[in-house]
Parts: C-alpha cells; structure tokens; sequence
DNA sequence: GTAAATAATTTAACAGTGTTAAGCAAAAGT
DNA sequence: ACTTTTGCTTAACACTGTTAAATTATTTAC
C-alpha cells in the first residue's frame, strides 16, 4: 500500500496549489478580486473540491497569514544574524520588518490590516519563535541594567511597533510618495526610541 | 412653483436618508455586511432607487468619508480653541484626533484603513480646513524660528501621524486591551516628537 | 474478471451581492 | 383629453460563498 503515501503527497500538493493560487490572485489583482471559483480555475478544479481542503473561505487567509508570520519571523532572524552590537541588532530587525511589508505587501495587510478577522499584537507578541517575541528579546536585552518589567519591554515593544506600522499604513495605502522621506523618518523614529531604551 | 423647492427638499432628504441608513448599518454590523439593498429596506425604498442619488456603492462609501474628514476637522479646529500656548494646542488637537478614532471609529477605518479606495495623507494635507492643514500650522508656528522649509513642516506631520495612526490601527484591531497604556504612549509620544520641533 | 463499495469530482442549486434595463403607474405639460 | 415626463418597482444579469445531490473513477471483495 505504497500509493496511500502517494495520495497523500497529492493531497498536500493540492493544499499548497490552493494557497499558492489564492495568493497569486491576490498579488494580481488584489484582495477583493479573490473568489473560489477564481483559485479553483487556476488548479483545474472546481470550486466545491477547495471544501475538501479548507473549512472555508476565512480558513484559506488565516492559512496564508500564519505562513505570512512564519516568513516575517524568518526574515527577522536573519536580520538580527548580520549584526553583532545590540542596537545595531535591533535597527537591522525592524529594517526587515519595514522591507517585508512591502516586499510582502499583500500577506502584510492580511496580516496587520484591517478587515480581516486576523488580529496581529496578541499573537505576535506571546507566540515564541515570532518577530514579536524575537524583538522584544533585543529590547529586553538592551534595557537589563534597568531592569525592566515585562510590562515595560511590552510598551517599548509596542511603541516601536505603532510608529512603524503607522508609517506603512499610510505609504501602503498611498502607495509610495517620497520613498526616502520615509526612511528618514524611519530611522529617525527608530533611533528616538531606542535612546528612550537606555536613557 | 413653489412646489419645485419641496420636491427637492424631499431629495436631499432622502440622500441623507441613505447615508445615514448606511452609516447605522455599519455602525450596527460592521462594513462588510453593508448592502445597497439594507439600505434600501431602511429608507423604504428598493435598491435601484438609490442610483438615483449615488453612482454606485463607492459613491456613497466616499461621500461619508467626506463627511468624515468634514466633522474631524472641526473636532480639530475646537480643540485647539481650547488652548493658547501652542505645544498644548498641538497636544490637544491630536487627542482630539485620537478620541475621533474611537467615537466614530467606522468613519476612522473609512477614511483611513487598508481597503477601501480613499487614501487619506494627500487629501487631508493639502486640503484647506483639513485637520491636517489646521494641525501643520500649529507645527509651523511652533517652528518659526527655525524657519523650516513646508517639506520639513510635512515631515513632522507625517511623524506625528505616523504613530498616532499606528497606535490607533492595532487599537482598531484588537479592541481596546490596555486603555491606559496607549494613552501613556500615545502621550510620550507626542512629547518626544513636539520636542524635536524645537531642538 | 466481474460486482459491490468507496472515494473523488462535478453539476445544480440556494441565498446573497452590485448593477442595469424594462415596465408601469401617477403626475405634469400642452 | 392626450402625450410626455417623473418616480418607482419588478425582473434580470453576472457575480459571490457554500451545500447537497448526482456522477464518475478507483479500489476492494469475491
């Protein structure tokens, strides 16, 4: 019974066809343009075999938000990995953070944006091994001769967080005016806040 | 003739009808189960009715926003009549920003969330009586000294905004944990930036 | 190898959406 | 009194998410 194991490498290939296609659209012709009918064209199937995968619509979007997460967390990792000074850790990690929601633009909003019945702080900040856990971390390192509350680092974590999803907010829904205005502000913003850490 | 003027006395009244019928269905059920033949159920009329009034469902999106950018400029516009010295007019008028937010948060989420098609930066910056103009001339004058340039002016502006924007999107989304803590940072906030206005 | 059982997939349908065209009844103009 | 215009509705189109039934293909049992 070797084909069991053969269904199943079907099964997932067609689970993965189906995210793959929806965000496909989505890049294509954003999300209001995304329909069953549209993804189960594009994996040549109809629209009812997508039942047998996802609950519903909804479960296919919080599926691709949680891998947006996963890619995030990855992308922050990996950021911090370039860098050896604290602050210069932290800099790199919201710098990538900043580069994927535009590089991501779509998973970001699904993400983040509201709309959707995703939240974004709560799982962010609590899930180990996301951004959210992977940045405070630094922050708290970065304070530790202050000795922080857990509630302080959450604040500072949050600060952090307000102004650069602010500013992404409104250069995602303008898209784009003045790119190098932004990263001024960007890293002025960033800069402000991390004195605030060990001042 | 006179009967002229009723006719169209009872047409502008059933265009506020519809926006107002749109607005208690949002306010009511959220955005996504606003529909052009709810409306119609509440003003007693049915749906191709309302394109009498409207071009579409958009027009009428957009006409709220308007109305929304309207009753925010003049929360602003009140707010800094509350003070005299200038940084507290500036901390008063974005409180008053803040409180907008959640006092008619689905205008908030019209005028400014990822989705819908109104952007929000340029329209509100460059248009007369927009709080954005009213609150870039309290920024202004704060600097005169240093005679900054109308891009510097922007600038902080978009800082401002930036996080406040930021602060009340993840507020918008996970409803309200933690009041008195966004109002902390909301304030540290507002402090540090009009304290860079004047360094 | 053929028949029964099971799985895979599709067609048809329901209730809803925004929007447009055709039809009808009442009022206005001549 | 007849025609034209206005106000409004009904019917329809092309979509949407979703479910149930029907159909086809595949596997299992004998």
């Amino acid at each position: 019974m070797g084909s069991k194991e053969r269904i199943q490498r079907l099964k997932d290939e067609n689970r993965t066809n189906i995210l793959d296609a929806a965000l496909q659209i989505v890049k294509e012709e954003g999300w209001q343009a995304l329909s069953m009918r549209k993804i189960a064209d594009i994996i040549e199937y109809t629209a009812p075999m997508i039942y047998e995968y996802f609950a519903n619509k909804d479960a296919i979007l919080t599926e691709l938000a949680n891998q947006g997460y996963l890619l995030l967390a990855k992308k922050v990792k990996q950021a911090k990995s370039t860098e050896t000074d604290l602050e210069k850790q932290l800099e790199a990690m919201w710098f990538s953070y900043w580069d994927f929601a535009f590089e991501e633009r779509e998973l970001y909003q699904l993400m983040f944006g509201i709309g959707t019945a995703c939240c974004g702080f709560e799982k962010t900040y609590k899930c180990a091994e996301s951004h959210g856990k992977l940045i405070s971390d630094v922050i708290r390192e970065i304070m530790k001769e202050k000795n922080p509350s857990e509630e302080l680092i959450c604040r500072k974590y949050f600060t952090y967080w307000s102004i650069i999803h602010g500013l992404i907010s409104i250069n995602l829904v303008n898209q784009g005016n003045g790119d190098n205005t932004n990263q001024e502000v960007l890293k002025d913003a960033i800069y402000g806040i991390t004195r605030s850490l060990t001042d």
